[in-house]
DNA sequence: AGCACGCCGACT
DNA sequence: GTCGGCGTGCTC
């Protein structure tokens, strides 16, 4: 009889064996549909001396139901997931989740029915149906995701396709995507940009496994020179893979790429429609889509002849899956590369010290790129001391720096604020009895978004209307706002400058492709005076106009005692800086911070930064932190907290003693309670060479606790809540 | 993760 | 007597 092991898209089981039928033709990566009890789930047929399990008598086998009409996943997708697996102590099935996150792969229906809002009113307009209208707008998808968009129920929606409302449409799922032509138009590049370009071109061409750091300030033109490592690729018939940190940034990607390339590359990320996605997967699977550009989740997919990856951006910590799979897509790029045999590009101005350790010891080839493209030079920085200098009373931008927008304004040049902070105010309290908004889900500040009229965790997504009155004491009016966040200070800036127009640019407001491109051509064609934004406007824009950035809270990320935490500043500065005087004219930046003399400040306002590199690469190796030495964390969570905090202690009572490996805690984690489970850490701390990996397999595979509490794993962690 | 089985307390 | 609470165990 023929047996086949089976990695079933399960989220709580291990690969499972099943008979073959007579006649039906499976190997190593095809897609079947088998049972389980009473149900039907997609899996993957996988060679089964690589995923051992209890063998099980044949009497006890079922059949598989179908294989897919999808092309098989192929052998270094298949390593990639068992590595992954491995590597950060997953569960094989929640990997290849991240392969098969479409019903596409075992479904091959031609077309798919999407609904969309027509314009007309229905006669009836009840206020379900007005909400339903008003928030879908222009958006298109099923019924469920039309719904889902404007919080009614599937009702509704199917109402309104009665009375004409909403009408059907027809997509086309196996629509072909036009392909990118590498002689479109090809850039100019100067002998510095052509040297490197050229060592990419023939690192594609030999298709071999290397790992590039592309290192070059901002403005040096990254872009274009991993493009004609993209270009080699396309004209070799091989697919391309450009990973992004922010769904934000592959619009103006698109753009780019389009000008170079004569049309866009095919796009994956979290905001696609079912239908969308459907297409891209299959387009991808079956080799067609030469060019994908996505973010990390675009990492796991089944490309059948991969010749290139990029992570542009690659210092970037959102890189960092902190769900389900706790990945580093940068890191997991790397070695689907060695699985690929391709080159793999990351692409920086900022590079992480973990990425310029490797250069060092010689695993990543440097490329640098000198200086900035044309006749752009980079920005002067220069420290406000708030201590020294301080803003008026109730006001966050120092009189130097309100002088230096003005100037700006009066020049017709553009300025950005930049503050990672997003609504109105941090905290708020009471200022009779002293309550303070508190998230019930969560150890975290109810946050003012003052343009909602609403108070948000930004942990959880719990909101509420802002009260006018203090819900402990009942006073009215005693309720004071506490910091600011970007609305705060784009309201210092319309008080300042009245006359000036401004936008605010973060997550809340930027939410979709369409958001961002509109903004970006109002940033061009000089509609918008002062951007006051988040971290989403330190990257990837560019803004010839753009010559005064401020830096409202330079001290913001330097708290919360994160072992990264200096060289996140350093990066978000370094970046937020690079948005200015890009074009011909010059950029001045200015550092807000009450410490100008820590190490930070003055490594950006002298522009060493080898220096800065230098010390923290020194602090790190004493510490043995990465990339001398490696951590582990260990989240218990439970909505119990007693039974949380037990199985904290069980596990860390359990810890094998070891010389090479320390285990600290368990302590209440920095976020103690978050979406209403309240949360113990252990930290696991062991030398590089050290495999921690397998202790803690073996020390928590041999324990057991109650199902309402969850142990997850964080290799390598980076957000140290 | 689901779903069934099973063993105890609050009702018709 | 029965409905239903959720602890335990299974899925090839």
């Amino acid at each position: 009889m023929s047996r086949a092991r089976i990695l079933v898209l399960h989220p709580a089981l291990g690969p499972l064996d099943y008979r073959v039928p007579h006649g039906m033709a499976v190997e190593p990566g095809s897609i079947v549909i088998v049972p389980i009890g009473p149900r039907q789930f997609a899996g993957v047929v996988w060679e089964p001396e690589r995923l051992p399990t209890e063998e099980i008598g044949d009497n006890r086998l079922r059949a598989i139901l179908a294989v897919a009409d999808a092309p098989p996943i192929p052998a270094p997708v298949r390593r990639l997931i068992e590595w992954t697996a491995d590597y950060y102590l997953a569960p094989p099935s929640s990997v290849l989740a991240m392969t098969l996150r479409t019903s596409a792969a075992f479904e091959a229906a031609p077309t798919i029915t999407e609904y969309r809002a027509t314009g007309q009113v229905p006669d009836r307009l009840t206020p379900q149906r007005a909400q339903a209208l008003e928030r879908i707008g222009e958006r298109q998808g099923l019924v469920r995701e039309l719904a889902a968009i404007a919080e009614v129920s599937d009702a509704v929606i199917r109402g309104l396709v009665k009375t004409g409302a909403i009408e059907a449409v027809t997509v086309d799922t196996q629509a072909p995507y036009p392909l990118p032509d590498p002689a479109f138009a090809p850039p100019e590049l100067n002998p510095a940009q052509a040297a490197v370009a050229g060592g990419l071109r023939t690192a594609v061409e030999t298709a071999a496994f290397q790992p590039f750091l592309l290192d070059g300030v901002t403005g040096s033109g990254k872009t274009e020179v991993y493009f004609e490592a993209v270009a080699e690729a396309i004209a070799a018939g091989k697919q391309t893979l450009v990973l992004l940190p922010e769904i934000a940034l592959t619009e103006p990607f698109l753009t780019r790429f389009a000008r170079r390339f004569g049309c866009e590359p095919v796009a994956w990320h979290s905001g696609l429609r079912s239908s969308e996605r459907r297409r891209a997967w299959r387009a991808i699977a079956g080799g067609e889509a030469l060019v994908t550009v996505g973010a990390r989740s675009a990492l796991f997919l089944p490309y059948p002849k991969l010749g290139l990856i990029v992570v542009d951006e690659a210092h970037e910590t959102s890189f960092k899956q902190e769900e389900g799979v706790h990945y580093h897509a940068r890191d997991v790029a790397v070695m689907r590369g060695m699985f690929e045999r391709c080159p793999v590009v990351l692409a920086s101005a900022t590079p992480a010290i973990e990425t310029r350790h490797q250069v060092e010891v010689g695993r990543y080839a440097e490329l640098k790129l000198p200086g900035r493209y044309g006749a752009a030079e980079l920005p002067r920085i220069e420290a406000i001391d708030l201590i020294r200098e301080p803003p008026e009373r109730g006001r966050w931008l120092a009189p130097r720096l309100v002088a230096a927008i003005d100037e700006t304004l009066k020049r017709g040049e553009q300025s950005l604020l930049f503050l990672n902070r997003r609504g109105y105010a941090p905290l708020t309290l009471c200022r009779h009895c002293g309550h303070r908004f508190q998230c019930p889900n969560c150890t975290a500040w109810m946050v003012e978004h003052r343009l909602l009229h609403r108070l948000s965790c930004h942990h959880c997504g719990h909101t509420m209307p802002t009260p006018s009155m203090c819900p402990e004491c009942k006073s009215d009016d005693t309720l004071v706002a506490c910091g600011p966040g970007v609305e705060r200070i784009a309201d210092e800036v319309a008080a300042l400058w009245p006359e000036a127009r401004t936008a605010i640019v973060t997550s809340d407001t930027l939410w979709s492709p369409a958001k961002a491109a509109e903004f970006v051509s109002r940033m061009e064609h000089g509609a918008i005076d002062i951007v006051v934004g988040t971290q989403l406007v330190t990257k990837g824009y560019h803004f010839p106009n753009l010559t005064l950035v401020g830096v409202v809270d330079a001290d913001l990320g330097l708290d919360g005692g994160d072992l990264r935490a200096s060289e996140r500043t350093f990066q978000q500065i370094m970046q937020v800086s690079g948005r200015a005087g890009r074009g011909e004219k010059p950029g001045t930046v200015f550092i807000q911070t009450h410490a100008p003399e820590a190490q930070v400040m003055q490594a950006l306002v002298s522009g060493d930064a080898e220096a800065f590199y230098a010390a923290e690469t020194e602090a790190r190796r004493e510490a043995d932190a990465p990339p001398f030495g490696r951590y582990a964390a260990i989240i218990v969570s439970s909505e119990d907290k007693a039974a949380a905090e037990e199985t904290a202690r069980m596990i860390g009572r359990s810890a094998p003693e070891l010389a090479e490996m320390h285990v600290y805690g368990p302590a209440p984690a920095p976020l103690a309670m978050l979406r209403g489970r309240h949360r113990f850490r252990l930290l696991v701390h062991a030398k590089r060479s050290f495999d921690v990996q397998d202790v803690i397999r073996d020390w928590l595979g041999g324990l057991s606790w109650s199902p309402r509490v969850r142990v997850a794993v964080d290799v390598d962690p980076y957000s140290f809540v």
